[in-house]
DNA sequence: CGGCTTTGACCCGCGC
DNA sequence: GCGCGGGTCAAAGCCG
């Protein structure tokens, strides 16, 4: 059967055309490289914006918070913002010599699935009381088929790393790994620590490009950064990490929670990440395009236009 | 000792 | 209905 889609029931909007980029396509642009980025919530769960935490908007709209945000992600306010300058410097510790263990211009891309999904295997976690399990691993088979199960919005960034796990200033604790079919990789799954917050994260590498790899964060954080950072995340970035955000295409508000989730542009060699659009409309290739090949589980997550195949 | 990783088993959804 | 593969659980082991 073909593999490559299995992940179909992640309704990834890129693939379906759910909406239009342009609409909810979200840029930024570090060096001549830039992000996009969709919002796969705005239609389908409310909710996410329904957080203590603002929206990208708001904070976009004249917030003082809106530098400390942009900072945390080593962006710089947008155009409407006094400084607009696109400044991305190499950092100092990758820069340490001719060889660096992450190049500086790294490339991320990004992208989102829609959520409503299937997220209910919790059903299974709280079912587990009743049964005790013993010797027998039996996980409980009882489960709620007339609920319909819930997705988290999710964000797929590419990073161009040496580390599969890229400090984001979150906590996470590893819960599972799995081969991934046709890569020599595998992919570790990732659960955000703090109490309550179900925020989940897959990273995974390419198999064609070992040195890129793709995180993908689902679901929202209900907490604030936890204070025991190793990165730079949470307003300490260095002012040489400003950077230019590129304003949404048509004022469509950003996914809070992705302010939140999307990995430090250090990364814990110091690496500095930018990206690259996927919008054929802000499409500005940089010269260090991924190209990536039909990649089952990544094609669902990352906008098909950015695994532009080579001709 | 607590927190984390490892790893095999299990569940679930989808395509055939 | 079956098989496959993704996603998750949880016991066991590791480590600081």
């Amino acid at each position: 059967m073909s593999d490559e889609h299995r992940d179909s029931h992640y309704h990834d909007p890129f693939h379906h055309g759910s909406y239009p980029t342009s609409a909810t396509g979200f840029s930024f642009s570090l060096n001549n490289s830039s992000l996009s980025l969709s919002n796969p919530s705005s239609h389908d769960d409310p909710q996410v914006f329904d957080s203590p935490y603002r929206s990208f908007t708001e904070c976009l709209q004249g917030s003082s918070d809106y530098n400390t945000l942009a900072l945390a992600f080593g962006l710089s306010p947008p155009p409407s913002e006094p400084f607009s300058s696109v400044k991305v410097e190499q950092n100092p510790v990758a820069e340490g010599g001719g060889e660096t263990p992450v190049t500086p211009n790294s490339s991320v891309s990004s992208s989102s699935s829609e959520a409503g999904g299937d997220e209910g295997k919790k059903d299974r976690q709280q079912q587990e009381f009743g049964n005790g399990g013993e010797s027998s691993k039996k996980v409980n088979k009882s489960k709620k088929k007339s609920e319909k199960r819930e997705r988290e919005p999710r964000f797929a960034f590419m990073t161009k790393s040496e580390v599969d796990h890229l400090e984001d200033g979150y906590r996470w604790r590893k819960y599972g790994q799995k081969a991934v079919k046709n890569s020599p990789f595998p992919r570790s799954y990732y659960r955000c620590t703090t109490q309550k917050c179900t925020v989940k994260k897959r990273v995974e590498r390419s198999f064609q490009d070992p040195s890129v790899v793709i995180t993908t964060y689902e679901g929202q954080h209900s907490h604030p950064i936890p204070a025991t950072l190793r990165g730079n995340i949470g307003g300490m970035l260095p002012p040489s990490m400003l950077t230019t955000v590129v304003p949404p295409m048509g004022g469509t508000s950003f996914p809070q929670e992705f302010l939140g989730q999307m990995p430090s542009m250090y990364n814990q060699y110091g690496g500095v990440s930018s990206f690259y659009p996927q919008s054929s409309n802000t499409l500005t290739p940089p010269s260090q395009q991924l190209l990536l090949p039909d990649y089952g589980l990544l094609q669902d997550m990352v906008p098909s236009m950015i695994f532009k195949q080579e001709p």
